[in-house]
DNA sequence: CGTTTCTACAACCATGTGGTTGTACGTTAC
DNA sequence: GTAACGTACAACCACATGGTTGTAGAAACG
């Protein structure tokens, strides 16, 4: 989790996750979308992918990346638990509510 | 954005989210939950706050802590939007090998 | 073959992060 | 008033991060 929240927490990360979710992409394809140096996108590929964001499959000379969604989806399942739990919370104090409005 | 996955980021800040959207905790509170110095988790809270993930609010000498859903809901609104983008890939492929049925 | 292309990785630098301790200040309790 | 409590903040440290350049290997092209 801590790898995954880390890998989203930067916004050419996230940019690249949203194009490669839309479709494939080279490494070096990818880093000429970006102005910054051919490694430093590489190494931003390489924190997606030790965040199962993204995966690298081989072709000829080139790496193609491609979006993971398993991975985005286990961070969603995250945010929907705090969701979740924040409207238990909601819910019991609105319950509490109710009973008072039954005794008034 | 990059604050808000940032903060969530790491495995102590994202319990004391878990637990202010349950119930108020007192920054002096949420700091006997974890083996570390009152400090640190002061500075957890701060940076929860900078991402809108916690509010504080003065009462007396305390410090209540509570937790804002609003924030979680902006992260959990990227990640539904990356799941759509790649549902909407898988769809076109589909597409494409229906009409592939259609012609053989 | 040699050259170009794509990739990987190391070394380096500036800055940010997560932790500590220490100090200071307002609030509560005695 | 004084002591204890809750908080804030600065200074410091070790380490991670995001960027750079440079070097080197594997695959494609002439």
């Amino acid at each position: 989790m801590d790898r995954l929240f880390q890998a989203l927490a930067d916004a050419t990360r996230r940019d690249i996750v949203a194009r490669v979710l839309v479709a494939e992409y080279s490494v070096s394809g990818l880093a000429e979308q970006y102005d910054m140096s051919f490694a430093a996108v590489q190494k931003h590929v390489a924190v997606l992918e030790r965040a199962s964001l993204v995966s690298k499959e081989k072709r000829g000379r080139e790496q193609i990346v491609r979006g993971e969604v398993d991975g985005v989806q286990r961070a969603r399942r995250l945010l929907d638990d705090y969701e979740r739990i924040w409207r238990q919370r909601v819910d019991r104090i609105e319950d509490i509510l109710g009973e008072d409005e039954d005794r008034t």
